[in-house]
RNA sequence: GCAGUCUUGGCGGAAUUGGCAUACGCGCUAGACUAAGGAUCUAGUCCGGGCUUACUGGGUGUGGGUUCAAGUCCCACAGACUGCACCA
């Protein structure tokens, strides 16, 4: 070890050398005058597509939370430039959507004023941290030339039979004035108030996702998630398979139809059950004699929210209907048929039979009601529970003896199909996408009803249908969208026959413009389509998108969806847009809870920016823990990386040209190797330790070599550019370090020649040998043999077995 | 209820995938430099015993198991988080 230099003369440098508000802005503005960070567009080097959710532009500005989700595909887009890598990596901003709308009507002021404001704050933002962007190709979805491709998409979908209108029961959010979809009003509580949700029946425009289920399901096994982001897609389109069955209703011409997972326990059927929206209600009502009765427990259910439908589990309700009964079509036994809340009208046919034997939710409510309970599963007790395991079938006819579930659902399938009353099916959990808002701020939906023509798209050529500049966004009476009351924008004449039509006045969610936003930065400016092909075919698919968990189930598999019909009608070159996912983890207060507003506990980045550098805040959102897991915000562990960047500034008054010790060289072999394969695996933390482990061994050295002192200078580079950039040219680099190569380890280099490994006795450690590396058994044990502790502990004890695994343990069993 | 992830010092977290548990950082303790330190530097820091040297016992939520060897694999239990949820 080397005596380290004057203290004093180092303090007095150190905060000179690490001026971080003389440098930041330094290099920011040459990276921004050299436009060092444009993708280049018929490049013949290899391409890296690295993608980060595009922020929604609130007025509260950035939160460390973006910084965090940005700096992962930041670091490895900066490696793969350094690589020789062409690059894009773009930033846009979804910036329709309801908070800036009620902003706009709370401060009068227009959403659009709002946005640009919005945007503008997040820019300047953005370019203090130094963030890599390419900014010629920023998006913006509420920008005319950007949502024309949207309506664009949504027309597409509409000449191909993939929209339609109906009348529905819809979240309805009371506040917001708008109708939600089941995704944005989960837990009954609307995404955007929070609020309570409740149904409505209103006119709505649905998107046919699910006639994409299939091949979402099977897109899952052709793109790299994490597991776990691809059972949370699986569980969302929730795939089931089972059978219809057509049960007859005694007295009239009609079957009620029901969809069961267990056709197999149709002996069991005692009765059936339909939501309290089904049709067949309506349709018979004057058969029905306790229709009042009927009638009063519909009103009940339709004042419950979802919500507190789906949270009383327990105590099953529900009403008898006294007009009709059902007949089970394998035995023709005659059962009773109920309305209760406990059916979703939205899920299946809104009917089931009840199998109160193998079915709790049947087993309870017929323990309510006095129904009978047929067991047909051998195995449980019906005295005290349903059985939903497996077991023999009895009571079932043919299927008596059957003990293997599938092998019974089979045998009944085609009983059914032979009978001609059922059929083998699929249901999803996933449903249509409800794509209308009657909201100001967002997209104006194409499409104009006519009314000899009926709902008629916009031609393609008079896209974009512009957003009418209003003076009034406050919602209609009734959830009316505030464009209805603009009788320039809603009277027309429609696109096939001329005649005078009205427009649609709802707009499009917020997850519109987000489905695709990825293909147009590849071509921003393109006004002939939405993007080229040729420069599709080279930068398609995405290489790696990142972005929350909380985006994985919705927008994911929304634009999932969009893009698997792109692909279809042959417009984009893949299935799949997004190759790879991955998923930060949130960052929490300081106190651990979640950061809001409402706690107090949020940081702002521009802050830790001021008082510490954006080298500083880069390093430490990446540095303070697994990458994917939620981790709480530490101010001094802030000051911890500051000191690391100061140290090493401070590197710069030990730079030698004598060579480094072998020892040394070995260390920076590892170091580049360490830090290349974490930032692959997302692992910025140990790369940043293993910089830090570096940097401390440089220090108790005294010196460093100048030319690996750049080498660390690159490897460093992607996390604190700005001060890698300062030190690059101070330590006479060429050109950009942003732009330098990335450094090669040499694997033989990154290993010792001798090296420490452990010795134990009876799997106890003893002590510790250094051994050439790979060397004999027989070295081996003769060195372990030689250490006192492990003389001692095996004195007088025959040794049974000697164990040597190369280059890890000597372990050696005695007694 | 179902699905998934997880539980390691005072704290955030490491552990090349079965091979020296606690890397790196924070905090803390002592010292140095200071007029001063919420700056910087040095040494120490899992818990306990020990002539505080050597050495030694215990230790990764709990209990068991497999193995020469377990934070890592298997079983059971407890707890935390996330997503879904009367989905038929």
């Amino acid at each position: 070890m080397i005596s380290r230099p004057g203290q004093g003369r180092m303090k007095a440098r150190k905060s000179m050398r690490y001026d971080y508000k003389k440098i930041e802005p330094k290099w920011q503005k040459v990276w921004e005058d050299g436009k060092v960070f444009r993708a280049v567009d018929g490049s013949d080097k290899p391409k890296f597509y690295g993608l980060v959710e595009f922020p929604y532009p609130s007025g509260a500005g950035m939160h460390v939370g973006h910084i965090k989700a940005y700096s992962s595909l930041e670091v490895v887009s900066r490696k793969r430039r350094m690589e020789g890598y062409n690059v894009l990596f773009p930033i846009g901003f979804d910036a329709y959507g309801l908070p800036t709308e009620n902003y706009a009507i709370k401060t009068n002021t227009h959403p659009r004023i709002i946005t640009d404001q919005n945007i503008s704050k997040f820019t300047n933002q953005l370019k203090k941290v130094g963030f890599a962007f390419d900014w010629d190709r920023v998006i913006d979805t509420t920008e005319e030339d950007f949502y024309r491709w949207t309506q664009w998409i949504f027309l597409k979908l509409f000449d191909h039979g993939l929209v339609y209108r109906d009348k529905a029961w819809v979240n309805y959010c009371p506040s917001c004035k708008v109708v939600l979809s089941n995704e944005d009003s989960q837990g009954g509580k609307c995404d955007i108030c929070h609020s309570d949700v409740i149904q409505k029946s209103k006119d709505v425009w649905y998107l046919k996702i699910t006639e994409y289920a299939d091949k979402l399901l099977e897109g899952l096994e052709t793109v790299d998630y994490p597991e776990n982001i691809k059972q949370q897609q699986i569980n969302w389109i929730g795939k089931s398979t089972g059978a219809f069955v057509n049960f007859s209703i005694k007295g009239v011409d009609e079957k009620l139809e029901i969809y069961t997972t267990r056709p197999d326990t149709l002996f069991g059927v005692t009765f059936m059950v339909i939501a309290p929206e089904h049709p067949m209600i309506d349709k018979y009502a004057d058969r029905i004699a306790n229709m009042d009765a009927i009638e009063a427990y519909r009103k009940e259910c339709a004042k419950k929210t979802e919500f507190e439908r789906t949270q009383l589990v327990k105590d099953k309700t529900g009403v008898k209907i006294d007009g009709f009964t059902a007949v089970n079509p394998v035995n023709g036994k005659e059962i009773p048929v109920f309305i209760a809340d406990y059916v979703m009208m939205g899920y299946g046919t809104g009917a089931i039979m009840a199998v109160p034997g193998h079915d709790q939710r049947d087993y309870d409510f017929a323990k309510e009601f006095g129904i009978d309970i047929i067991e047909v599963i051998k195995g449980g007790n019906m005295d005290e529970c349903a059985y939903t395991g497996d077991g023999e079938m009895v009571n079932s006819d043919y299927l008596n003896g059957y003990t293997n579930k599938k092998d019974s659902i089979a045998r009944m399938i085609e009983e059914l199909e032979k009978q001609g009353i059922g059929r083998a099916g699929v249901q999803y959990k996933m449903k249509d996408w409800a794509f209308n808002r009657q909201r100001y701020w967002g997209e104006p939906i194409p499409i104009v009803h006519c009314p000899h023509c009926g709902d008629v798209g916009v031609p393609y050529e008079e896209l974009p249908l512009k957003l009418p500049k209003v003076e009034n966004f406050e919602p209609g009476q009734d959830g009316e969208s505030p464009l209805a009351g603009i009788e320039s924008f809603v009277n027309c004449s429609c696109p096939k026959c001329g005649r005078p039509a009205k427009r649609e006045t709802d707009t499009m969610p917020q997850w519109a413009g987000s489905s695709w936003y990825y293909l147009r930065y590849i071509d921003p400016k393109n006004t002939e389509s939405l993007c080229d092909r040729d420069k599709m075919n080279y930068w398609m698919p995405v290489d790696w998108y990142n972005g929350g968990m909380e985006h994985v189930t919705r927008h994911m598999i929304y634009s999932r969806f969009w893009h698997h019909f792109l692909y279809d009608i042959g417009v984009v070159n893949t299935a799949e847009p997004y190759a790879k996912r991955s998923a930060q983890g949130l960052i929490l207060g300081p106190d651990g809870d979640k950061m809001s507003k409402s706690k107090g506990n949020v940081i702002d980045p521009l802050d830790i920016v001021e008082e510490y550098g954006a080298d500083t805040l880069r390093t430490y959102v990446l540095f303070m823990g697994d990458y994917g897991a939620a981790t709480p915000w530490n101010d001094r562990a802030t000051k911890g990386c500051k000191r690391f960047l100061e140290r090493v500034a401070g590197m710069t008054d030990m730079l030698t040209e004598d060579k480094a010790s072998p020892a040394m060289e070995t260390r920076f072999h590892q170091t580049i190797k360490k830090v290349s394969q974490d930032i692959e695996n997302m692992k910025f933390n140990t790369a940043i330790a293993a910089l830090m482990a570096l940097v401390n061994d440089i220090y108790d050295a005294g010196a460093v070599n100048k030319e690996d002192f750049q080498t660390f200078i690159r490897l460093l580079c992607p996390f604190a550019p700005h001060l890698c950039e300062e030190l690059w040219e101070m330590t006479g680099g060429e050109g950009l370090c942003s732009l330098a190569s990335w450094p090669i380890y040499d694997e033989a280099k990154t290993v010792e020649s001798t090296i420490e490994i452990g010795v134990q006795v009876n799997g106890k450690m003893r002590g510790t040998i250094t051994i050439p590396r790979d060397c004999s058994k027989e070295e081996a044990i003769a060195a372990a043999m030689e250490i006192p502790t492990v003389k001692k502990s095996t004195d007088g004890k025959k040794i049974i077995k000697e164990i040597y695994v190369p280059n890890k343990i000597v372990n050696i069993v005695a007694k």
